[in-house]
DNA sequence: ACCTGAACACCGTTCAAGT
DNA sequence: ACCTGAACACCGTTCAAGT
């Protein structure tokens, strides 16, 4: 066929078929030639409109982070732990959509554009509250442990539904434990949520203490 | 060569290896290929030890969450808390050694010895500190969300050392961001303390409500 | 500029053959 | 039981060739 007069490929379209790929069936099942087969053309064609898998990999990973809203911090006057709140909730639910790909994505924003205007506005919306920047560094950081960990897999489903797995005398107090990935979506979304509360609690402590000082 | 008098591989010696090349090269780095020339043996060799790859990356997973201590679960009498503290800080600093094979180990204990023997002595000690069982599950997964998602990649060094990155244009507050890798440890360090203590402060809050209760 | 097939140096895994 | 080489169906990437 050789050039065609209009291109079969662009990079949106080959992003978005590698995240069906990564989401259906694991990282491990993106491969250049699959995904090629996926789009009706030959494995080294994708080389026209990235340079590597890995560049392919980056633009896959900034058009999940670019899901996340970050509007509560240019929204003035809104108090820090709501907007933190907020955000962490949607960052979560981005990450959570496409869980096979957090691992890439937990490691940082690099020079991704999406990724570096969500440390931006985080980082900007503490420091314009009255957080220190070095403890706004921090919190950012910690947001993002706690987040990407919580994206990153099921804590229910990593418990065999299989209660033979569960010796009694090996593990006293799993008896119960076959149970919980049958019940997934509540026990993540339960840990989610009572952790971000008690995170924001904590850091509530912390800012009070910062207004008795100055 | 065909068969040894003594055998030339162990379970052991193959794991030893294979976490060696996943710290020093990454999980990439391990091919069956590439490991066994390490070993000095051929590829096929490893599949008289392990059944498949994944078998072995399980065993070196199981043998990194092994160095976890779960001693303070022990010592009854040990207020949930510092418990909680001193234990998320063997569990971070055992996975902080191997970062890149945290992703592996985030998915879950699935069957391994040492990973559910981790669960069942942090859910037995906050059962028997008075936490319902429901929240006690929901602990132990926000905990683990924290834990893992702070060894498996560096924030600080997620950041580009490269000032040009960032345009003062398109990330206002960032100016400072370059700086960021080369204070790697200090504050990814101080990131995961402020966090684990504003998530105890939090917790603390919430069973003393319990206690009212009751 | 954007696609193709052929080619290179890799993979994980199976299997028959050796001791 | 535990190792080997040969083989199969895959990889990512390069490159010359086509329009």
């Amino acid at each position: 066929m050789a050039r065609p007069r209009t291109p079969l490929l662009s990079r949106e379209r080959i992003v978005a078929a590698a995240l069906r790929l990564i989401d259906d069936e694991g990282l491990d099942a993106l491969s250049t030639r699959r995904l090629a087969t996926e789009l009706s053309v030959s494995g080294p064609s994708l080389y026209n409109h990235f340079a590597t898998k890995d560049d392919l990999l980056d633009a896959v990973v900034d058009s999940v982070i670019g899901e996340v809203d970050l509007s509560m911090f240019k929204a003035a006057g809104t108090p820090w732990p709501e907007a933190l709140r907020d955000w962490a909730r949607s960052y979560r639910a981005a990450l959570a959509a496409h869980p096979n790909i957090v691992p890439v994505l937990a490691q940082g924003p690099g020079r991704r554009p999406n990724a570096l205007r969500l440390a931006d506005a985080v980082f900007g919306h503490l420091v314009e509250s009255g957080w220190p920047r070095g403890q706004a560094t921090r919190i950012g950081a910690l947001m993002r442990y706690f987040v990407t960990g919580s994206a990153l897999a099921s804590f229910a489903a990593g418990f065999p539904a299989d209660a033979e797995v569960y010796d009694a005398a090996d593990y006293p107090h799993l008896g119960e434990a076959h149970r919980l990935a049958g019940h997934r979506g509540a026990v993540d979304e339960g840990a989610f949520e009572t952790g971000l509360e008690a995170l924001l609690d904590g850091l509530a402590l912390r800012y009070a203490r910062l207004a008795e000082r100055s």
